[in-house]
DNA sequence: TGATGTCAAGCCGTG
DNA sequence: CACGGCTTGACATCA
């Protein structure tokens, strides 16, 4: 590495293209009795995500983000069976894979994980997803593994959310473990998500594209700057770019060059770990390596 | 096989 | 106040 090349590594979510592989199998929950089938589902996500690393290891790809639905409905309670001890000899096989070819991997619960919500059940069922995700993780010996997490609402007051939010994920070590909390692109800031991530010894994770859409009083390299020692390990940023079709935070297919020298430069020659996230997936990463 | 309506869940902002 | 959008499109059914 050159002083004018920062060591950056660059990763994708959840899917390649080139080989039409997924990690997003899923079922109906109707389905979820039929054992055979969610086992064959299953099967199939593990399959391609050992395709997709080797894939990876080829290309020079050293991040990978694991779709939830790698396990579908491992969190609900009408899943029929102990997925982590049938499934873990495979995924065991896979953190392998991933720990030699240096790929680091994460996962990323969505919008409907919210431990700061002020209803009982949603942090119940936030709590089981984000331990399904550190469960898998666990197997997979990922021991730089990342579960990304939005803040989630904010309920008309946000200091009493970010409260509600530390006190439920205080003692959580299993997932604190791997947590790392992302700003959004309307809610929380770079600022407030830092604060919380400080109180809960977590990384914090900026996205450019959400930051231009919800930047508080920081710019993008203050944001950078504040979030990078939340991190003991390479820090970890999402790259996209807007779809000029589409509304404001859409992911266009590619990254746009612009976009891309804006985050570097604001990283003034800093170590980072880039998910590439771009509707092109994998060939969104490979004009960046 | 291809088209199409549907899919566990929460929240916010818009029209 | 209902609905779209987020996210990761894939499932399941019916021509």
């Amino acid at each position: 590495m050159t002083d004018s090349h920062p060591d950056i590594r660059f990763g994708y979510p959840c899917q390649n293209e080139t080989l039409s592989a997924t990690t997003n199998r899923g079922i109906k929950l109707a389905s979820i009795e039929d054992v055979e089938r969610i086992r064959n589902k299953i099967g199939e996500n593990l399959n391609d995500l050992k395709q997709m690393l080797l894939w990876n290891r080829e290309m020079g790809i050293q991040l990978f983000r694991i779709g939830q639905h790698l396990i579908p409905f491992a969190s609900h309670p009408s899943f029929p069976y102990e997925w982590a001890a049938y499934h873990r000899e495979s995924m065991e096989q896979i953190g392998e894979i991933a720990r030699e070819t240096e790929q680091r991997l994460s996962m990323h619960p969505g919008q409907f994980i919210n431990p700061g919500s002020p209803n009982d059940e949603v942090v119940e069922r936030s709590l089981a997803e984000l331990t399904y995700s550190a469960t898998v993780l666990d197997l997979m010996n990922a021991n730089n593994g990342v579960i990304v997490l939005h803040l989630g609402g904010a309920y008309g007051d946000k200091p009493s959310a970010m409260r509600r939010f530390i006190e439920v994920m205080r003692h959580e070590s299993q997932i604190n473990r791997y947590l790392a909390l992302e700003v959004d692109e309307r809610v929380w800031t770079a600022a407030e998500v830092t604060e919380v991530a400080n109180e809960l010894g977590v990384g914090a994770i900026i996205d450019n594209l959400h930051h231009r859409l919800n930047p508080g009083d920081l710019s993008l390299e203050d944001a950078i700057r504040l979030a990078r020692p939340t991190w003991e390990t390479r820090p970890k940023l999402h790259l996209s770019s807007q779809d000029p079709s589409k509304k404001a935070g859409a992911h266009h297919a590619s990254i746009l060059p612009e976009d891309w020298f804006e985050l570097l430069g604001a990283l003034n020659g800093e170590e980072a770990d880039i998910m590439v996230e771009a509707k092109g997936k994998e060939k969104a990463v490979l004009p960046l390596l």
